[in-house]
DNA sequence: TTAGGGTTAG
């Protein structure tokens, strides 16, 4: 690295700020391991760590889910160190615990800042707003933004717009559009993020109308739609079965500046797959060809799915052999979408065969693909296996999905089970479920 | 020079 080699020959003598400035570039790019080397090679120099270059490097781990990397981080600041944690720290760390749904550790560490009597600021509250918004707990969250408006503090668009997602994931459009209209009249004016978190609701909740009217109404005030605007738009028309609609707003885009990313293309392949038009998902990517959007394992997964369930399995069997000789690696859903398009044919075979092959090649099957599995010989009246993977499943820790107990539960009823596997099935329902109504009928 | 929001496979 020239960086290195100018420092050694002490051809320049970076300070804090140019250290913290390289860390900051390699972060963005998720590069710790060479962002760690560096505060290294700040340790042996006249320029000591800061408190910035550590909550920088803390930020980016917990942002990358490491937050045991973090947290040693973290103490080695703070007792090696002996620089001392401020609102920047304690705010990464806790929006780390709670994306990782750490809950406990998340509660335990804000009391901590307030002891050591560091007071959260609004973007500590938003962290907060955001995590229970993402589990559709709003009332929660509104006792959130309750404590830091006792506490003088104002919440910003940042916490509204989380509230509003936290409204839209629980379907309630109503109170999703109250907030947003609350915001004008506190003097918050909607971003293109909002706008788009409204839409995107609108969308989910197949209330199609009035995603295309906020669409308009946002460029009306002057906000222009981007990528992220145009993703959610088109995965909205696919969602609602027009298809035509979202291929002619996918060809727009490129019109109105927005390059669609591989995020737009899977939604794209997608929909048209889940709109059993799959030959259209298969053109687009035919025409696309080789290069960087077709040597992502997630595009194979789709096509393979869609494929799959269609009756299609020879072009999903062609589809799994391509992405191998295209030395990518075929990830849990590679395998699990693969084997249910073979159950789906009665192909249990060649399903077994590939399930075996999945812990061969480090890539051990999940709950999903039990569950997969299990579906496929129910449906077919193959019970030969299904004691031994329920076995496995317990054995794995793994519990049985809604829709392949209810299946189970239709054997029970026909008197195809016997014993032995009653008694397993019991120890594979998910607590969750043990009361749910509609299995019992 | 350090932290927060929206789209993304079974």
């Amino acid at each position: 690295m020239l960086f290195k080699k100018l420092v050694k020959q002490k051809l320049c003598e970076p300070n804090v700020v140019m250290y913290n400035t390289m860390i900051k570039g390699l972060c963005k790019f998720s590069n710790n391991v060479t962002a760690v080397a560096l505060l290294r090679l700040m340790e042996q120099t006249n320029c000591k760590p800061s408190i910035v270059t550590y909550n920088t490097i803390i930020d980016s781990l917990c942002k990358d889910k490491l937050i045991d990397d973090a947290f040693k981080l973290f103490k080695e600041m703070l007792f090696e160190k002996g620089i001392l944690p401020n609102v920047i720290t304690y705010t990464s760390l806790i929006r780390g615990l709670c994306n990782l749904g750490r809950w406990d550790e998340a509660s335990k560490l804000l009391k901590e800042m307030e002891d050591d009597n560091i007071s959260p600021d609004v973007q500590t509250f938003s962290v907060l707003v955001d995590a229970f918004c993402k589990e559709g707990k709003v009332e929660e969250a509104e006792a959130v933004i309750n404590i830091m408006i006792e506490r003088g503090k104002v919440p910003n668009i940042v916490t509204y717009n989380s509230l509003i997602d936290g409204y839209c994931l629980r379907g309630e459009m109503i109170k999703a559009r109250e907030i947003f209209d609350s915001m004008t009249l506190r003097g918050l004016a909607p971003s293109v993020v909002t706008y788009s978190s409204l839409l995107n609701g609108y969308c989910k909740n197949l209330n199609i109308e009035k995603a295309v009217q906020m669409f308009h109404e946002m460029s009306g005030k002057g906000l222009k739609p981007n990528v992220v605007t145009y993703n959610t738009m088109i995965q909205g028309f696919f969602l609602v079965g027009r298809c035509v609609a979202a291929r002619r707003l996918f060809d727009e885009m490129y019109a109105q500046g927005q390059i669609p990313n591989e995020c737009t293309y899977r939604i794209v392949l997608e929909g048209f797959c889940k709109n059993r038009q799959v030959e259209e998902a298969l053109s687009l990517f035919h025409l696309v060809g080789d290069g960087k959007l077709n040597s992502d394992i997630a595009v194979y997964n789709i096509l393979i799915n869609g494929a799959g369930k269609y009756g299609k399995v020879d072009i999903a069997k062609n589809l799994f052999h391509d992405l191998i000789d295209k030395g990518l690696q075929p990830d849990v859903h590679t395998y699990t979408v693969m084997i249910s398009g073979f159950c789906q044919e009665g192909l249990l075979g060649e399903a077994k065969l590939l399930f075996l092959k999945m812990d061969e090649s480090g890539c051990p099957p999940d709950d999903v693909t039990y569950c997969v599995l299990l579906q496929g010989y129910l449906k077919n009246r193959h019970y030969d296996d299904v004691e031994m993977l329920l076995q496995e499943m317990d054995d794995r820790g793994y519990s049985l999905d809604a829709s392949t107990l209810s299946l189970f539960i239709d054997d029970i009823a026909a008197g195809l089970l016997d014993r032995s596997m009653l008694k397993l099935l019991g120890k594979l329902v998910p607590k969750e479920l043990l009361n749910d109504p509609s299995l019992c009928d």
